[in-house]
RNA sequence: GACCCUGUCGUCUAGCCUGGUCAGGACACAAGCUUUUCAAGCUUGCAGCACGGGUUCAAAUCCCGUCAGGGUCACCA
């Protein structure tokens, strides 16, 4: 049986690229019906901090990547002395101080890559290998050895930056007498100059759920870099991605990631998801912004959500198109307000206030017919009246259609607002 | 600098292994349709095999070189 593993170290957050790292992991080890195990190198106690482990163990959970074994390497560091000891003993090794370290043989090493096809290194230019620091605690190439021996991990799949560890580790794969695994190096993703950065956007998953993104639509952008399921699919679900998903056909190239085609493929998943469960996702937003309270009217929300979704590329996104529906004293700009009202629309706005009070049923319909009537009337266009009462009623001068808006307001607020937008 | 990886529209990619379809799709961009605005949707357009040599009847595809980009050279992971 296959086993992979993620080895995020928790100096931080998780990073997106470390996710696409695990989320390879993870169809690997579901294609091939394996075992995926989530592994915390925390081996440096200065740096590492509980809160990123959190955060590392809650975002993997919110991206839906499960796994079998969880291990932490500050726990094993028993295992990683004794291995340098039995090294030491046998003279593979030497001490250094309190450090150990591996003599490095002069040999060539030639690496089979699941990706790239065959790498070969001269080990004499790599120097001899620390793999206990003074500290007494283990280097990275030292416990990532030991540890995926120990726990059988028989596929590396990791970035591409960790190639020119390759050759290091497995010359310690060999001193220990152990079978290195296969290795799978990944390209990296990088921003628009280069490394990816802030600059390009949110590094750390969590921000992503911060902003308003949907787990399945990262992971779905997240496959796209590096990998293809054919057929010219774009949308694709992690069930449908690891049928198809085959180690042998991810890219080589380095990526640059797309804020842009994150935000459509959001937007498409935000599309075709239905008002009750996309008006789940967004009540903590809108509590967190303090715009509903505990008694919320649900039915109303849904309605407010379902008019505004084919709009929304982020969750956040509902926040500023709709803030108008929730705030009690609406704030035009200037600009808008000049581009608008400042034509005197009073006495028309007096009228259509006085029409719609009258309606019985105030939905969109009746709204319209209202309207329609009361232009008619007095003779001009409908696009006249239209702008200046979406601007009084919204502050915007763009939205969902005027009526459905209307609708939605509600009468008081809606007659409020009409009444108080040239006072 | 040394070693290693990579190179198809601006971006993500299909095609490359097993040479021979106008090099296909998506994002972005532009135009049109629709329309009370913005979106969405639909239609159309723009745009690419890094360069130079080979091999071959035929090269994005195979080989070599050049150039460009990236990665690693820690008692960080």
């Amino acid at each position: 049986m296959i086993k992979v593993r993620f080895a995020p170290s928790p100096t931080g957050y998780l990073h997106i690229g470390g996710a696409r790292t695990a989320l390879f992991n993870w169809m690997y080890a579901r294609a091939q019906a394996g075992k995926f195990v989530l592994r915390i190198e925390d081996t440096d106690r200065q740096r590492s901090r509980q809160e990123f482990v959190d955060e590392i163990l809650d975002s993997m959970r919110w991206l839906g990547l499960a796994w079998d074994e969880l291990y932490y390497q500050s726990e094993r560091f028993d295992v990683y002395r004794q291995r340098a000891q039995a090294l030491l003993e046998q003279g593979k090794a030497y001490k250094d101080g309190d450090a150990v370290i591996l003599k490095m043989p002069v040999e060539e090493i030639k690496i089979d890559d699941l990706i790239r096809g065959e790498i070969v290194f001269d080990t004499a230019t790599i120097k001899d290998q620390v793999l206990m620091k003074s500290d007494g605690s283990p280097t990275y190439s030292f416990a990532c050895v030991v540890d995926d021996a120990a726990m059988e991990i028989t596929h590396v799949i990791r970035g591409e930056d960790h190639i020119s560890n390759t050759p290091k580790q497995i010359m310690i794969y060999q001193a220990l007498g152990l079978k290195p695994p296969k290795f799978a190096h990944l390209p990296l993703i990088m921003g628009d100059e280069g490394r990816l950065s802030k600059r390009t956007g949110a590094v750390a998953v969590s921000d992503y759920r911060k902003e308003g993104f949907l787990p399945e639509a990262i992971v779905n952008y997240l496959m796209l870099l590096g990998w293809s399921p054919g057929g010219n699919q774009e949308k694709v679900g992690l069930a449908c991605a690891v049928k198809k998903f085959s180690i042998k056909k991810v890219n080589k190239a380095a990526a640059i990631f797309s804020m842009d085609k994150l935000k459509w493929l959001n937007g498409q998943y935000i599309k075709e998801m239905p008002a009750g469960k996309l008006t789940d996702l967004i009540i903590p937003f809108l509590k967190e912004k303090g715009y509903i309270s505990a008694d919320f009217d649900r039915e109303r929300l849904e309605k407010i959500v379902d008019l505004f979704k084919v709009r929304m590329a982020t969750l956040t996104d509902f926040l500023e198109w709709a803030d108008f529906i929730f705030v009690d004293k609406l704030t035009v700009g200037g600009e808008t307000r000049q581009q608008h009202l400042s034509h005197d629309r009073s006495k028309e706005f007096q009228l259509l206030s006085e029409r719609i009070s009258r309606l019985d049923t105030f939905d969109a319909a009746s709204l319209e017919k209202a309207f329609r009537d009361l232009v008619a009337e007095l003779g001009i266009q409908a696009s006249e009246l239209v702008h200046p009462v979406r601007v009084a009623l919204t502050g915007k001068t763009i939205g969902p259609g005027l009526f459905d808006t209307m609708a939605i307001l509600g009468k008081e607020k809606t007659v409020q607002r009409l009444q108080a937008a040239f006072l």
